[in-house]
DNA sequence: TCCAGGCCCGTTTTT
DNA sequence: CGGGCCTGGA
């Protein structure tokens, strides 16, 4: 098991039971470290795999590291804690329902639910929504949420802040009225459950001895909180992180919990994962130098024994399309070299570039494949399908009930909807629950719908749950609505999808032709997960440990699925195709060529962060996580004007270029700034090449001065050697001209930022010299 | 109730 | 430029 493994690996996974921080760099076997640590504790008999928790971020982690540790060992995996922060807390909130204040059956909003409850509320309670926008309220109920605030935590400095907390108890007392739960709300309460409650908190302490967490850089203040009270008992808390990719401080992440941590717990159990295994020398040198230039790191090196491999491509091009397409030409040769289209890579900081990508590569034919975007549990219909699910599972949930009211379209229009609200609010109800005080045909209408759904729940409480869905989806009327619809049929396919993702959920789980409506008496995997050997069982324990959904029906378990895994991104799947996704996407994949485009000061690192120093470092970290993808081939691209917003901007060449030693970077495209050959530039000296030449010397050596030659666009006339001022730039001389009409170039030599290529036709130049 | 057209805005995103 | 959202008119 451990002799694989390299030094500092294999101390890691040995490390006796303390504390301990690791820092793993990209491609150092980060993985392989967390899983071969479980299966030694419990090979080495340490300790049982109930008494492991493990958490990750995402699903996607949390199943490989299942599968990985079930096969290192073979474990009866349904045991293990590992799973997301969000699941293993909604997994903990189901238990002690009671105790956390929860009815059992509660329901998950997601961001999009929770928008929409927010601005329900904001509508019911007569607030301003453009001193408060939704969005905004959300973010801040989100973010204190994450901090571990409540309301009467929160400092209220002056009126504005006073209105939002104020906002933020409303909101509480809705979610509570309707019984959902949001994201941050299955973190924090489940912290409060194990704060509060001494006997669920000492309980949980005693079981797990061994508490490990996977990106330890990406925690958020709350999660540091319960991961440390978990592990308060005397647990060995193993936190594997990288403080050089941490690139979600925008969501919450704090990546002070790694130095905290280590002064804090660790108290100088570091170990570093340096060795890397994944990318060439001058990739990783390259890497090493750029994030050599943020500071207050925890400091850490990436080595291979790899060899020097091959040099940065580096490529600037006047215009994103020309970018695109050189782009296109170059992915078509990796293609043709016999490169698996699913090993080249291509990534962008922000993903309104890659339109322009997407075009130049479907027009040329090559497969490719966008991340990012909607995904299965997101989209319209299915929402929609959920809702009649979640209705019929809970009246209450009114955030489910405003979705679909009038959904297919029944006649319950804008006017009867506030006057049920008014109801409910009066007699502090839910929708549902005032229904029988609407009076005349609104009313009427209302109630049969809120019949249908009784019937609905009725009709269906005994099949199984992928019947269930389908009578559903049938019976609301969901299906027939759409096959109206011209462009329906993706989402009639969706919907019939939905019925197979219902039955897959159901085999996976064990729930097999069990009555979908009825709640699970018996455990319902057939297991009962126990205390540890020797310890007692309390009755928290025999509440809290029972594996899956006690007590929960086939549906709710499958609601909360729903919720807490979105699906895939159904990215357009199958064949061998281009990856394109943006930096942030590609965090934790690999492949064997990488193109970063784009690299240019306002995109790469981008203008909003540039001015404070804890951005611009972020962003840092995100070109670093960008260089660490590459396996053997890296490319970095960018332009000199690009299509942004409607109107064409010019940009100077990111400062991270800069950064990076020229030994790691090879030039396709002359280094001073000069563009492509292609045109070909018109100069007086007959034949110029600036490739040919020594591309490295200064550009005024290497650039034609004659005054030959010239080019006329619209009322100005340009020639090579003229002094021109351009708004953004400031003054400069034209170096070489090409092309005419509107699709003139000129290469000018500005003073203060160096050579460019503009567009004649688009940059507003004015003539200061002839 | 529905649709068209005007308007505003524009990093990154998992649960 | 393009997408999402809201409003106003039929």
């Amino acid at each position: 098991m451990i002799d694989k493994l390299n030094e500092p690996q294999r101390e890691a996974v040995t490390l006796p039971a303390q504390h301990a921080l690791v820092l793993a760099g990209a491609g150092s076997g980060k993985t392989r470290v967390l899983t071969t640590r479980m299966a030694w504790l419990i090979q080495t008999g340490q300790v049982s795999p109930l008494g492991i928790l493990a958490v990750t971020f995402t699903n996607k982690a949390a199943r490989e590291m299942v599968a990985r540790v079930s096969s290192i060992l073979p474990i009866d995996t349904r045991g293990l804690w590992i799973g997301t922060f969000h699941g293993l807390c909604n997994r903990m909130l189901r238990a002690h329902h009671r105790d956390a204040g929860l009815p059992q059956a509660f329901q998950i909003l997601d961001t999009a639910d929770q928008l929409a409850a927010i601005k329900r509320l904001l509508k019911a309670n007569g607030i301003d929504d453009e001193k408060y926008p939704a969005r905004d309220v959300q973010r801040f109920i989100n973010g204190a949420k994450e901090d571990g605030l409540r309301p009467g935590d929160v400092e209220a400095h002056d009126s504005f802040r006073r209105r939002l907390i104020e906002i933020y108890t409303l909101y509480e007392k809705q979610c509570q009225r309707e019984g959902v739960v949001d994201f941050p709300e299955l973190l924090l309460r489940a912290y409060e459950l194990l704060a509060r409650n001494e006997p669920i908190r000492s309980h949980y302490q005693r079981r797990f001895r061994h508490v490990l967490v996977d990106e330890f850089q990406d925690t958020n203040t709350l999660q540091y909180k319960w991961l440390t009270l978990l592990a308060g008992g005397g647990a060995s808390l193993f936190a594997v992180g990288d403080d050089d990719q941490s690139i979600y401080a925008f969501r919450g992440a704090n990546v002070g919990n790694m130095a905290d941590f280590e002064r804090d717990y660790a108290r100088g159990t570091v170990i570093r994962l340096e060795q890397n295994y994944r990318s060439f020398g001058h990739i990783l040198d390259s890497a090493n130098a750029l994030i050599s230039h943020n500071n207050g790191r925890l400091g850490k090196n990436l080595w291979t024994e790899q060899g020097e491999g091959e040099q940065i491509r580096v490529v600037e091009q006047p215009t994103d399309l020309l970018e695109a397409q050189w782009l296109v030409d170059e992915v078509r040769g990796l293609i043709s070299d016999g490169r698996d289209r699913s090993q080249i890579a291509v990534l962008y900081r922000s993903n309104a570039q890659s339109r322009v990508i997407e075009h130049a590569l479907f027009s040329s034919g090559i497969a490719y494949k966008v991340y990012g975007g909607l995904r299965f549990f997101e989209r319209q219909e299915v929402k929609h399908a959920l809702a009649y699910l979640r209705l019929m599972a809970n009246a209450d949930d009114d955030t489910s009930w405003m979705r679909i009211v009038n959904f297919p379209p029944r006649g319950i229009g804008a006017r009867t909807l506030e006057l049920l609200g008014d109801q409910a609010r009066a007699y502090d109800t839910s929708l549902s629950s005032a229904v029988a005080r609407v009076p005349g045909k609104g009313g009427s209408n209302l109630a049969q719908f809120a019949t249908m759904i009784q019937r609905l729940a009725a009709e269906t409480r005994e099949l199984p749950l992928p019947e269930m869905v389908e009578h559903v989806i049938d019976q609301s009327g969901l299906i027939a609505h759409y096959q109206q619809d011209r462009e329906g049929a993706d989402r009639i396919e969706n919907l019939k999808e939905l019925v197979t993702a219902a039955a897959a959920f159901v085999s996976e789980a064990n729930l097999d032709g069990l009555p979908a409506g009825v709640a699970l008496q018996a455990p319902a995997t057939g297991e009962f997960m126990g205390t540890e050997p020797g310890e007692g069982e309390s009755s928290v324990a025999s509440d809290a440990l029972r594996v899956g959904f006690d007590g929960l029906s086939p549906l709710m378990a499958f609601l909360s699925h729903a919720a807490l895994e979105a699906g895939d991104n159904q990215a357009q799947a199958g064949q061998d195709a281009v990856q394109l996704m943006t930096v942030h996407a590609a965090k934790g994949l690999e492949f064997d060529a990488v193109f970063i485009t784009g690299i240019e000061e306002g995109l790469f690192p981008h203008e909003n962060s540039i001015l404070e120093q804890a951005g611009l470092e972020e962003e840092r970290r995100l070109m670093y996580v960008a260089i660490t993808r590459a396996r053997e081939r890296l490319y970095f691209s960018l332009a000199q004007s690009r299509m942004l917003h409607g109107q064409t901007r010019y940009a100077m060449r990111s400062r991270f270029l800069s950064e990076i030693p020229d030994e790691h970077l090879k030039w396709l495209t002359p280094k001073q700034g000069l563009s492509d050959s292609e045109p070909r530039w018109k100069s007086g000296g007959g034949s110029f090449d600036p490739y040919a030449r020594n591309p490295k010397s200064s550009v005024v050596s290497a650039a034609p001065r004659s005054v030959t030659s010239g080019v006329t666009v619209g009322a100005q006339q340009f020639r090579v050697g003229q002094g021109v001022r351009h708004a953004r730039f400031g003054e400069g001389t034209i170096i070489g001209l090409a092309g005419s009409g509107i699709d003139a170039q000129a290469q000018i030599q500005f003073r203060e930022v160096g050579a460019k290529t503009l567009a004649l036709g688009v940059a507003k130049l004015d003539i200061i010299q002839s």
